[in-house]
DNA sequence: AAGGCGGGGAT
DNA sequence: ATCCCAGCCTT
Protein backbone atom coordinates (compact mmCIF):
# COMPACT_ATOMS: atom_id res chain seq x y z
CA UNK A 1 0.00 0.00 0.00
CA UNK A 2 1.14 3.36 -0.83
CA UNK A 3 1.08 5.17 2.44
CA UNK A 4 3.51 8.38 0.55
CA UNK A 5 0.64 8.53 -1.76
CA UNK A 6 -1.98 8.86 1.32
CA UNK A 7 0.09 11.48 3.24
CA UNK A 8 0.62 13.51 -0.11
CA UNK A 9 -2.83 13.43 -0.04
CA UNK A 10 -3.65 13.85 3.09
CA UNK A 11 -0.53 17.08 2.87
CA UNK A 12 -3.52 19.15 0.61
CA UNK A 13 -7.21 17.73 1.89
CA UNK A 14 -7.15 17.47 5.64
CA UNK A 15 -10.10 17.70 7.34
CA UNK A 16 -9.58 20.86 9.73
CA UNK A 17 -11.63 19.40 13.41
CA UNK A 18 -11.26 21.15 16.61
CA UNK A 19 -8.82 18.46 18.51
CA UNK A 20 -6.77 18.41 15.27
CA UNK A 21 -3.22 19.41 14.66
CA UNK A 22 -2.53 19.88 10.90
CA UNK A 23 -0.71 18.29 8.92
CA UNK A 24 1.69 21.33 8.55
CA UNK A 25 1.56 22.11 11.95
CA UNK A 26 2.61 18.72 12.78
CA UNK A 27 5.31 19.41 10.53
CA UNK A 28 6.52 22.40 12.27
CA UNK A 29 7.04 20.25 15.87
CA UNK A 30 3.35 21.07 17.12
CA UNK A 31 2.10 18.28 18.76
CA UNK A 32 -1.03 17.42 19.82
CA UNK A 33 -2.88 17.44 23.60
CA UNK A 34 -3.41 13.81 24.86
CA UNK A 35 -5.95 14.76 26.40
CA UNK A 36 -7.57 16.24 24.00
CA UNK A 37 -7.17 13.37 21.24
CA UNK A 38 -8.07 10.92 23.83
CA UNK A 39 -11.68 12.87 24.73
CA UNK A 40 -12.22 13.37 21.37
CA UNK A 41 -12.01 9.76 20.44
CA UNK A 42 -13.63 8.61 23.18
CA UNK A 43 -16.87 10.86 21.77
CA UNK A 44 -16.07 9.47 18.16
CA UNK A 45 -16.24 5.57 19.29
CA UNK A 46 -19.25 4.92 17.05
CA UNK A 47 -20.42 9.01 16.59
CA UNK A 48 -20.21 11.00 13.83
CA UNK A 49 -17.94 13.94 13.43
CA UNK A 50 -21.17 16.16 12.82
CA UNK A 51 -22.32 15.27 15.93
CA UNK A 52 -19.25 15.48 18.50
CA UNK A 53 -18.12 18.52 17.85
CA UNK A 54 -20.70 20.91 20.06
CA UNK A 55 -19.76 18.15 22.80
CA UNK A 56 -16.39 18.34 22.37
CA UNK A 57 -16.07 21.79 22.67
CA UNK A 58 -18.41 22.55 25.75
CA UNK A 59 -16.64 19.41 27.84
CA UNK A 60 -13.20 21.53 26.66
CA UNK A 61 -14.80 24.76 27.79
CA UNK A 62 -16.25 23.22 31.02
CA UNK A 63 -12.67 20.83 31.98
CA UNK A 64 -9.79 22.11 30.04
CA UNK A 65 -6.96 19.66 31.35
CA UNK A 66 -7.40 15.73 32.65
CA UNK A 67 -7.53 17.05 36.20
CA UNK A 68 -10.84 19.23 35.90
CA UNK A 69 -12.30 16.49 34.39
CA UNK A 70 -11.18 13.97 36.79
CA UNK A 71 -12.19 16.28 39.36
CA UNK A 72 -16.09 16.85 38.02
CA UNK A 73 -18.53 14.73 39.81
CA UNK A 74 -20.04 12.07 37.85
CA UNK A 75 -23.00 13.58 37.18
CA UNK A 76 -22.01 16.44 35.69
CA UNK A 77 -20.10 14.63 33.36
CA UNK A 78 -23.41 12.58 32.57
CA UNK A 79 -25.74 15.62 32.60
CA UNK A 80 -23.09 17.36 29.73
CA UNK A 81 -23.05 13.76 28.21
CA UNK A 82 -26.78 13.47 27.39
CA UNK A 83 -27.69 13.19 23.99
CA UNK A 84 -24.60 11.80 22.54
CA UNK A 85 -25.11 8.35 23.56
CA UNK A 86 -23.50 5.15 24.86
CA UNK A 87 -23.69 6.38 28.01
CA UNK A 88 -20.98 3.57 29.33
CA UNK A 89 -18.60 5.56 27.26
CA UNK A 90 -19.53 8.95 29.80
CA UNK A 91 -18.86 6.79 32.76
CA UNK A 92 -15.63 5.11 31.67
CA UNK A 93 -14.45 8.23 30.21
CA UNK A 94 -14.77 9.69 33.90
CA UNK A 95 -13.31 6.47 35.47
CA UNK A 96 -10.36 7.18 32.53
CA UNK A 97 -9.45 10.79 33.82
CA UNK A 98 -9.52 9.66 37.44
CA UNK A 99 -7.16 6.78 36.70
CA UNK A 100 -5.02 9.06 34.85
CA UNK A 101 -4.61 11.53 37.48
CA UNK A 102 -4.27 8.94 39.91
CA UNK A 103 -2.29 6.32 38.51
CA UNK A 104 -0.41 8.51 36.13
CA UNK A 105 -0.13 11.67 37.61
CA UNK A 106 -2.29 13.39 35.10
CA UNK A 107 -0.09 12.34 32.23
CA UNK A 108 -1.40 9.78 29.69
CA UNK A 109 0.42 6.97 28.79
CA UNK A 110 2.85 7.10 25.49
CA UNK A 111 2.19 3.42 24.16
CA UNK A 112 -1.05 2.03 22.47
CA UNK A 113 -0.73 -0.93 25.23
CA UNK A 114 -0.49 1.52 28.52
CA UNK A 115 -3.32 3.42 27.06
CA UNK A 116 -5.29 0.11 26.76
CA UNK A 117 -5.24 -0.65 30.06
CA UNK A 118 -7.40 2.29 30.66
CA UNK A 119 -11.02 2.33 31.08
CA UNK A 120 -12.87 2.67 27.83
CA UNK A 121 -9.80 2.80 25.35
CA UNK A 122 -9.52 -0.49 23.65
CA UNK A 123 -7.81 -1.48 20.58
CA UNK A 124 -8.74 1.07 18.36
CA UNK A 125 -8.95 3.96 20.71
CA UNK A 126 -5.55 3.24 21.98
CA UNK A 127 -3.78 2.65 18.61
CA UNK A 128 -5.16 6.08 17.46
CA UNK A 129 -3.93 7.77 20.46
CA UNK A 130 -0.47 6.20 20.60
CA UNK A 131 -0.37 7.31 16.62
CA UNK A 132 -1.67 10.70 16.83
CA UNK A 133 -0.19 12.08 19.99
CA UNK A 134 3.15 10.40 19.80
CA UNK A 135 4.05 8.96 16.23
CA UNK A 136 3.59 5.42 17.56
CA UNK A 137 3.90 3.08 14.64
CA UNK A 138 0.71 1.51 15.09
CA UNK A 139 -2.24 0.37 12.78
CA UNK A 140 -5.19 2.19 13.11
CA UNK A 141 -7.60 0.45 12.19
CA UNK A 142 -11.49 2.01 12.21
CA UNK A 143 -14.67 2.06 10.75
CA UNK A 144 -13.59 3.80 8.15
CA UNK A 145 -10.79 1.69 7.78
CA UNK A 146 -12.25 -1.56 7.37
CA UNK A 147 -14.41 -0.45 4.42
CA UNK A 148 -11.26 1.27 2.94
CA UNK A 149 -9.63 -2.14 3.73
CA UNK A 150 -12.35 -4.47 2.32
CA UNK A 151 -12.30 -2.30 -0.90
CA UNK A 152 -8.63 -2.55 -1.46
CA UNK A 153 -8.39 -5.95 -1.17
CA UNK A 154 -11.54 -6.77 -2.43
CA UNK A 155 -11.95 -9.13 0.89
CA UNK A 156 -14.76 -11.86 0.22
CA UNK A 157 -15.43 -12.42 3.54
CA UNK A 158 -16.97 -10.20 6.42
CA UNK A 159 -14.87 -7.53 8.22
CA UNK A 160 -14.81 -9.36 11.79
CA UNK A 161 -14.03 -12.65 9.91
CA UNK A 162 -10.76 -11.07 8.85
CA UNK A 163 -9.67 -8.13 11.08
CA UNK A 164 -6.82 -9.42 12.54
CA UNK A 165 -5.42 -10.18 8.67
CA UNK A 166 -6.57 -6.75 7.94
CA UNK A 167 -4.11 -5.09 10.66
CA UNK A 168 -1.53 -7.24 9.68
CA UNK A 169 -1.31 -5.85 6.26
CA UNK A 170 -2.36 -2.42 7.77
CA UNK A 171 0.63 -2.64 9.99
CA UNK A 172 2.92 -3.54 7.38
CA UNK A 173 1.64 0.16 5.39
CA UNK A 174 2.29 2.51 8.58
CA UNK A 175 4.71 4.65 8.14
CA UNK A 176 7.28 7.24 10.07
CA UNK A 177 4.28 9.79 10.24
CA UNK A 178 2.00 6.95 11.52
CA UNK A 179 -0.24 9.95 13.42
CA UNK A 180 -0.89 11.91 10.13
CA UNK A 181 -1.10 8.05 8.17
CA UNK A 182 -3.79 7.04 10.67
CA UNK A 183 -5.62 10.50 10.52
CA UNK A 184 -5.24 10.11 6.53
CA UNK A 185 -6.66 6.81 6.37
CA UNK A 186 -9.49 8.10 7.92
CA UNK A 187 -10.38 11.01 6.41
CA UNK A 188 -10.29 8.86 2.83
CA UNK A 189 -12.39 7.12 4.00
CA UNK A 190 -14.52 9.63 4.95
CA UNK A 191 -14.65 11.70 2.14
CA UNK A 192 -13.42 9.61 -1.09
CA UNK A 193 -14.12 5.56 -0.02
CA UNK A 194 -17.33 6.89 1.67
CA UNK A 195 -19.81 3.64 2.26
CA UNK A 196 -22.42 4.33 -0.81
CA UNK A 197 -19.82 6.40 -2.97
CA UNK A 198 -16.12 5.78 -3.72
CA UNK A 199 -15.04 8.27 -5.73
CA UNK A 200 -11.97 6.31 -7.17
CA UNK A 201 -10.43 8.99 -9.41
CA UNK A 202 -9.57 11.24 -7.27
CA UNK A 203 -8.06 7.95 -4.51
CA UNK A 204 -4.27 8.35 -3.91
CA UNK A 205 -4.90 4.39 -3.40
CA UNK A 206 -6.41 3.95 -7.30
CA UNK A 207 -3.48 1.81 -8.46
CA UNK A 208 -3.39 -0.55 -6.27
CA UNK A 209 -7.28 -1.02 -5.26
CA UNK A 210 -8.66 -4.38 -6.43
CA UNK A 211 -12.37 -3.27 -5.72
CA UNK A 212 -11.66 -0.74 -8.35
CA UNK A 213 -10.03 -2.94 -10.35
CA UNK A 214 -12.91 -5.02 -10.27
CA UNK A 215 -15.31 -2.49 -11.11
CA UNK A 216 -17.84 -2.29 -8.39
CA UNK A 217 -16.00 -1.00 -4.93
CA UNK A 218 -19.16 -0.42 -3.15
CA UNK A 219 -19.83 -4.25 -3.08
CA UNK A 220 -17.20 -4.23 -0.36
CA UNK A 221 -17.12 -4.52 2.53
CA UNK A 222 -19.70 -8.22 2.62
CA UNK A 223 -22.36 -7.61 5.22
CA UNK A 224 -23.12 -10.10 7.50
CA UNK A 225 -26.47 -11.22 8.02
CA UNK A 226 -28.40 -8.45 9.62
CA UNK A 227 -30.76 -9.27 12.55
CA UNK A 228 -34.33 -7.80 12.19
CA UNK A 229 -34.98 -5.37 15.03
CA UNK A 230 -38.13 -6.35 17.21
CA UNK A 231 -40.64 -3.45 18.52
CA UNK A 232 -41.25 -2.73 22.19
CA UNK A 233 -44.10 -1.23 23.57
CA UNK A 234 -45.31 0.64 26.76
CA UNK A 235 -46.39 3.74 28.55
CA UNK A 236 -44.58 6.81 29.95
CA UNK A 237 -45.78 8.76 32.36
CA UNK A 238 -45.17 12.67 32.94
CA UNK A 239 -46.36 13.85 36.44
CA UNK A 240 -46.38 17.82 37.22
CA UNK A 241 -46.90 18.81 40.46
CA UNK A 242 -49.21 21.48 41.15
CA UNK A 243 -46.65 24.15 40.84
CA UNK A 244 -45.94 22.63 37.31
CA UNK A 245 -43.00 20.83 38.43
CA UNK A 246 -42.07 17.79 36.64
CA UNK A 247 -41.63 14.35 38.27
CA UNK A 248 -37.97 12.65 37.24
CA UNK A 249 -35.65 9.52 38.45
CA UNK A 250 -32.75 7.89 37.67
CA UNK A 251 -32.71 4.89 35.64
CA UNK A 252 -30.59 1.87 37.42
CA UNK A 253 -26.69 1.48 37.33
CA UNK A 254 -26.56 -1.17 34.85
CA UNK A 255 -28.29 -1.64 30.95
CA UNK A 256 -29.89 0.64 29.07
CA UNK A 257 -29.41 4.27 29.29
CA UNK A 258 -27.86 3.47 32.60
CA UNK A 259 -27.70 5.88 35.41
CA UNK A 260 -29.20 8.42 32.75
CA UNK A 261 -32.53 10.44 34.21
CA UNK A 262 -35.74 9.50 32.77
CA UNK A 263 -39.62 9.96 33.94
CA UNK A 264 -41.42 6.93 35.02
CA UNK A 265 -42.52 4.03 32.56
CA UNK A 266 -44.44 0.85 32.19
CA UNK A 267 -42.23 -2.50 31.68
CA UNK A 268 -41.71 -2.47 27.83
CA UNK A 269 -43.10 -5.47 26.34
CA UNK A 270 -44.25 -6.93 23.13
CA UNK A 271 -47.49 -5.82 24.09
CA UNK A 272 -48.30 -2.74 25.97
CA UNK A 273 -51.65 -3.40 27.55
CA UNK A 274 -53.36 -1.10 29.42
CA UNK A 275 -51.43 1.71 31.73
CA UNK A 276 -50.93 0.74 34.95
CA UNK A 277 -50.70 4.31 36.34
CA UNK A 278 -48.36 5.31 38.96
CA UNK A 279 -51.20 7.44 40.84
CA UNK A 280 -54.71 7.71 40.76
CA UNK A 281 -55.07 10.74 38.75
CA UNK A 282 -56.44 12.69 35.01
CA UNK A 283 -54.22 11.46 33.02
CA UNK A 284 -54.73 12.76 29.69
CA UNK A 285 -53.35 10.61 26.46
CA UNK A 286 -50.54 13.09 24.92
CA UNK A 287 -49.91 10.86 21.33
CA UNK A 288 -46.87 8.29 21.14
CA UNK A 289 -43.18 8.68 20.74
CA UNK A 290 -40.92 6.14 18.68
CA UNK A 291 -37.66 5.88 19.33
CA UNK A 292 -35.30 3.71 17.71
CA UNK A 293 -32.25 1.94 19.30
CA UNK A 294 -29.07 -0.01 17.86
CA UNK A 295 -31.53 -3.70 18.93
CA UNK A 296 -35.01 -2.76 18.97
CA UNK A 297 -37.42 -0.29 18.25
CA UNK A 298 -39.33 1.67 21.42
CA UNK A 299 -43.19 3.25 21.25
CA UNK A 300 -43.97 4.64 24.29
CA UNK A 301 -47.26 5.82 24.49
CA UNK A 302 -47.37 9.34 26.50
CA UNK A 303 -49.41 10.30 29.51
CA UNK A 304 -50.03 13.43 31.85
CA UNK A 305 -51.48 14.39 34.79
CA UNK A 306 -51.08 16.72 37.44
CA UNK A 307 -50.55 14.91 40.96
CA UNK A 308 -50.63 15.24 44.35
CA UNK A 309 -46.85 14.30 45.03
CA UNK A 310 -48.03 11.82 47.94
CA UNK A 311 -45.50 8.24 47.80
CA UNK A 312 -43.39 9.69 45.22
CA UNK A 313 -40.06 9.42 47.03
CA UNK A 314 -37.67 7.60 45.01
CA UNK A 315 -36.93 10.84 42.73
CA UNK A 316 -37.39 14.50 42.04
CA UNK A 317 -38.93 17.15 40.99
CA UNK A 318 -37.51 19.89 38.55
CA UNK A 319 -39.00 22.81 37.19
CA UNK A 320 -39.66 23.00 33.16
CA UNK A 321 -37.02 25.43 32.79
CA UNK A 322 -34.44 23.38 34.41
CA UNK A 323 -35.53 20.31 32.46
CA UNK A 324 -32.09 21.25 30.12
CA UNK A 325 -30.06 20.79 32.77
CA UNK A 326 -30.92 17.05 33.59
CA UNK A 327 -29.33 14.13 32.06
CA UNK A 328 -32.06 13.23 29.93
CA UNK A 329 -31.49 11.21 27.30
CA UNK A 330 -33.28 11.95 24.06
CA UNK A 331 -35.83 9.34 24.13
CA UNK A 332 -37.09 10.95 27.58
CA UNK A 333 -36.94 14.55 25.81
CA UNK A 334 -38.93 13.29 23.16
CA UNK A 335 -41.52 12.03 25.87
CA UNK A 336 -41.18 15.54 27.57
CA UNK A 337 -41.92 17.64 24.41
CA UNK A 338 -44.86 15.24 23.50
CA UNK A 339 -46.37 16.27 27.18
CA UNK A 340 -45.59 19.48 25.94
CA UNK A 341 -42.60 20.37 27.87
CA UNK A 342 -38.70 20.85 26.97
C1' DA B 1 -17.66 -15.27 18.96
C1' DA B 2 -21.77 -12.82 19.67
C1' DG B 3 -24.68 -9.47 21.54
C1' DG B 4 -25.81 -5.12 24.30
C1' DC B 5 -25.33 -0.48 23.99
C1' DG B 6 -27.85 5.75 21.38
C1' DG B 7 -28.52 8.87 18.32
C1' DG B 8 -28.40 11.38 14.18
C1' DG B 9 -26.93 12.47 9.37
C1' DA B 10 -26.81 10.89 4.72
C1' DT B 11 -29.05 8.48 1.06
C1' DA C 1 -36.82 3.12 5.60
C1' DT C 2 -31.83 1.79 5.69
C1' DC C 3 -27.12 2.33 6.62
C1' DC C 4 -23.50 3.27 9.51
C1' DC C 5 -20.60 6.12 12.06
C1' DA C 6 -12.58 7.57 14.59
C1' DG C 7 -15.92 0.74 19.24
C1' DC C 8 -15.91 -1.16 24.00
C1' DC C 9 -17.35 -4.40 27.26
C1' DT C 10 -19.54 -8.48 28.93
C1' DT C 11 -20.94 -13.08 28.44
Amino acid sequence: MDSAAVLAWYDHHARELPWRVSPADRRAGLRPDPYRVWLSEIMLQQTTVAAVKAYFLRFTALWPRVHDLAAAPLDSVLREWAGLGYYARARNLHACAQAVVRDHAGIFPDTAAGLQALPGIGAYTSAAIAAICFDERVAVLDGNLDRVLARYYALKVPVREAKEALRGALQLAVPERAGDFAQAMMDLGATICAPRAAMCLVCPLHDGCEARREGEPTRYPIKPQKAERPVRRGHAFVMQDAAGDVYLQSRPAKGLLAGMTEVPTSDWGELSGDPAFPLVADWRHRGQVVHVFTHFRLELDVWSAVVAPDGLETGWWAAPEALGGEALPTLFRKVLAAAGLD
